[in-house]
RNA sequence: GCGCCGGUAGCUCAGUUGGAUAGAGUACUUGACUACGAAUCAAGGGGUCGGGGGUUCGAAUCCUCCCCGGCGCACCA
């Protein structure tokens, strides 16, 4: 596999370069690091490509023709070596004998579906945090992008080695509860008769899945509940409400293929009293402080009030200013329970962290960084990923949603429309760090242009391979073992090497995905695997000889099958991780 | 005003972490189905990588200053 082949060829270099510096020809300070092979850009220039050449030729004391003549006959001299180039302004090219991509197919076969998984996290914890959205209502299309994104980095580090839990936070604690409940106690006034006038102006929350969840509440409690001491039945129609939404909200998830492991409790934090133990762990290192904050200049504020509030020294941290842990009212703020909450996370174990957040609280990432810094001494690692908003569209003409008037579109609707396959491969479908168009009719679209459809219609139609082997009664199955007698070096044609080169690039996308917590590229790798797939098949309609069957050749026909098997895998692994089926058929 | 994120072909976007002549899709033009799925493929034109300056063998990528667009900016979440 290509990793592989970098290691086994940056090694030959850095030997080369050792025995330079052992000779004094160069300086023995020079950085190895940056002394590499990589994979060029243009197949002109070969299959590796060194900058060795242009890094160290200055800071050596012979000549460039005394340099490049060294390393270009010891690279010549090693093994499956076709031809070695010195080209542009000082690159040497390596163009590979055909053989190390057969033994590197054959290495990927072996190793079948564990193939591009190296163990890299060794059962480290990892604790994955996505959408989190509020307990107030059903999911919105907002809300999906960072879900799927979310849910994707998990199931890659999963597969990379590490112990994960993916989580969601439930803020059942704030203002938004409060207003959720009376517009629920608003309800149920209503339907038990209590109150006649439909005077909602001061209710916050007026959408319909509110009425099934208080005619259950109504069913259970009877008309009597308000009899109740308001403390009590606010607190059970509270508590009633919000298991009620989360129930809609894990379905919703559910349709997209999403389940946490773990749904975290706000109101936990509070009445375990972990709240105020970091608050005095923050103050014992003297990091929280009574203060006045400025009002902000050049925007309008109504309703500033200033006042002196429990501030923590965020500026410490590199944020702009320091920032309230407690409210108007004397109560503490989201913060306050935000960083008892990553306390929590640290304290189970979860050293490691990753947030994915949508862009509007970027404002908000410096404080939470910083008081994790904080209050664990540095010992853990927050990594917040931020994606851009979604733009929705119809036929090229933007969707408007608006929180005021109600209109906004569930998840659930989106899926009933797209389907689930192609949501999630849209939504990755992009860099995170990108706004998101997103046109209902172009995710239905069949064609090149839907890479949901077209990396799909590729693996399907890998597997149209081995219907028709059936129905010409050949021998052969899509499995290792009637493959293992493969003879690899049949597979000769240009572009059989070239998908055999991509494939072996997987290895090193999932560990540039993990890296950067970039889960689109992953999308566009399997899109051009397949793209480069489909290029093949062509040019068996066009030349009898590149079929992948072929009735007269037994032996040739299985290595070819043996390819197939290796993208289909690739294929399936890639589209696992990203949480979208491998149909074998299209329908 | 401050902060974060964007600006790459007519349009929608990638760009191997600093590499060579900057790539895909789409649109437009033209060609390939007596077929292992044409829902696909091949060929062609199309660029001051927002602009200036800097760093070096080498910059779309790093630094700096501007321009344009999006988001955020006591307390809410």
């Amino acid at each position: 596999m290509s990793t592989d082949i970098f290691y086994k060829f940056d090694n030959i270099l850095h030997d080369l370069c050792k025995k330079l510096i052992n000779n004094n020809v160069i300086r023995d300070d020079i950085k190895l690091q940056n002394i590499k092979f990589e994979i060029p850009k243009d197949e002109n220039h070969g299959d590796l490509s060194t900058n060795a050449l242009l890094v160290l030729a200055k800071e050596s004391n012979i000549t460039f023709k005394e340099f490049s003549d060294f390393l270009i006959s010891n690279l010549m001299d090693t093994e499956e070596v076709e031809k070695v180039v010195l080209a542009g302004p000082g690159f040497i090219n390596l163009y590979l004998k055909n053989s190390i991509w057969h033994s590197c197919l054959e290495s990927i076969n072996n190793q079948k579906k564990d193939f591009g998984f190296e163990n890299i996290g060794n059962n480290q914890k990892v604790n994955i945090e996505y959408v989190s959205a509020n307990p107030t209502g059903p999911l919105h299309i907002g809300h999906c992008r960072g879900a799927i994104i979310g849910d994707t980095i998990a199931n890659l580090y999963k597969k990379m080695g590490f112990d994960v839990i993916k989580e969601y936070y439930v803020n059942d604690a704030g203002g938004q509860i409060i207003e959720l409940t009376k517009s629920v106690i608003y309800r149920y006034k209503l339907l038990s008769g209590l109150t006649e006038t439909s005077n909602d102006e001061d209710i916050e929350y007026k959408g319909e899945y509110l009425q099934p969840i208080t005619e259950n509440i109504y069913k259970q409690y009877g008309p009597e509940l308000l009899d109740m001491d308001s403390d009590k039945y606010t607190s059970i129609i509270r508590d009633h409400t919000i298991s009620f939404i989360l129930k809609i909200i894990k379905k919703d998830l559910k349709k997209i293929n999403i389940q946490h492991d773990l749904f975290f409790s706000e109101m936990s934090l509070i009445r375990n009293n972990e709240l105020n133990t970091c608050l005095d762990n923050l103050r014992n290192k003297n990091l929280l402080y009574h203060g006045v904050l400025q009002k902000p200049k050049k925007i309008i504020v109504e309703d500033y009030d200033e006042r002196e509030q429990e501030l923590f020294k965020s500026t410490n941290y590199g944020d702009d200013i320091d920032r309230a842990v407690t409210k108007n009212d004397g109560s503490h703020t989201y913060f306050a329970s935000d960083i008892a909450y990553h306390y929590n996370k640290f304290n189970r174990g979860y050293s490691r962290m990753v947030n994915v957040w949508g862009a509007d609280h970027a404002g908000y990432l410096k404080r939470v960084k910083g008081a994790l810094d904080a209050i664990t001494d540095g010992e853990a690692s927050l990594n917040i990923v931020l994606c851009q908003l979604v733009k929705l569209f119809r036929e090229g003409k933007p969707v408007t949603m608006s929180k005021r008037s109600n209109q906004f579109i569930t998840i659930n609707e989106v899926v009933d429309e797209v389907g689930c396959d192609a949501l999630r491969y849209m939504m990755l479908f992009r860099k995170n760090d990108a706004p998101l168009d997103f046109d209902f009719s172009k995710v239905t679209e069949k064609s090149r242009d839907n890479p949901v459809f077209y990396v799909q219609y590729a693996y399907a139609r890998i597997f149209s391979v081995s219907r028709k082997l059936q129905e010409l009664n050949i021998n052969i199955s899509f499995d290792y073992k009637d493959l293992s007698d493969t003879d690899y070096t049949l597979l000769n044609d240009i572009q059989e090497i070239k998908l055999i080169k991509k494939l072996a690039h997987f290895p090193k996308i999932l560990q540039q995905t993990l890296q950067n917590h970039e889960p689109h590229r992953i999308a566009y790798y399997l899109y051009e695997l397949s793209s480069d797939f489909h290029t093949l098949w062509n040019k068996g309609n066009d030349n009898e000889n590149l079929r992948f069957i072929n009735i007269d050749n037994k032996d040739l026909t299985k290595s070819r099958i043996s390819l197939l098997l290796a993208i289909s895998n690739v294929l399936k692994s890639g589209l696992d991780i990203i949480g979208v089926n491998s149909p074998q058929e299209m329908n």
